[in-house]
DNA sequence: AAAGAAGTACGAAGATTTTCGTTGACAATA
DNA sequence: TATTGTCAACGAAAATCTTCGTACTTCTTT
């Protein structure tokens, strides 16, 4: 069932994708003992994970070795700008100044960062001008 | 099973809570025409999904007249820093910055909501200094 | 009073997600 | 070579989510 149109990955296949994205390729073990420091869960769980998201086309495998070692299909950011478009519409009628008044609302932003999200609207604005 | 700990809506639950919040307190009929006009789907389906939300909490009912009226339970800032919450920790560790990035990066996004994020950390940082 | 319209309750089918157990292949080792 | 360990494949149970049909009740209108 390989296709084009990438999938939003559901819950645990975000957990996964996050593992693949920190370590690099990796076999279903590595991924496996990854997410078992925070969560307890079984390596077939993992394996079967894996073969569900190999057939939407969501990781794809290398097979040479014994154990197959799978990485997502699309780049990090592609997912995550996915993810967060996808709240974006859906929760905020696509304003990114309601997500952000949200965003901070939720928690202490240190000085730090607020001076890099300063920073990035102006390193936005000057790309796209 | 109703409780106090806010659940995270499901998709659907989602659609009606926006319904809900933009009408304010509403018959099953009033979020179902409200609804119909995006999607195709059943009165009882949504009838249905009302006694669940119910049922764990996410919305209350007034049974005075036939037909019930229902209103979310937690206000609709509420659920939004939740949900905005949980994909900030879920896909982006935390780091607001990161979630600009992308939330920028998906779309273009105009000089006047440049400035409005710009107004919206300033009052933020002065807000909480 | 009968017929129809508008409501709620409820069960349940179908779809999707999450989780594992079991089986069989293959490899390492005693 | 017999045993033990590691792995992929697969089926399937359990949980959740989505959707709707049917039954029953209560108004409203003939």
């Amino acid at each position: 069932m390989s296709q084009d149109t990438p999938q939003k990955p559901t819950a645990s296949e975000l957990e996964i994708l996050r593992v693949l994205w920190a370590r690099g390729p990796s076999t279903v073990r590595e991924v496996y003992e990854a997410l078992r420091e925070q969560k307890s869960l079984g390596y077939t769980t993992v394996l079967k994970l894996l073969q569900i998201m190999t057939a939407k086309g969501t990781v794809r495998r290398n097979e040479e070795q014994r154990a197959h070692v799978y990485e997502a299909c699309q780049p990090a950011e592609e997912t995550k700008r996915q993810l967060v478009g996808d709240v974006l519409h859906r929760v905020f009628e696509g304003s990114a100044s309601e997500l952000m008044i949200h965003a901070l609302e939720g928690r202490r932003t240190s000085k730090k960062e607020l001076d890099e999200l300063r920073r990035l609207l102006d390193e936005y604005e000057g790309r796209t001008r």
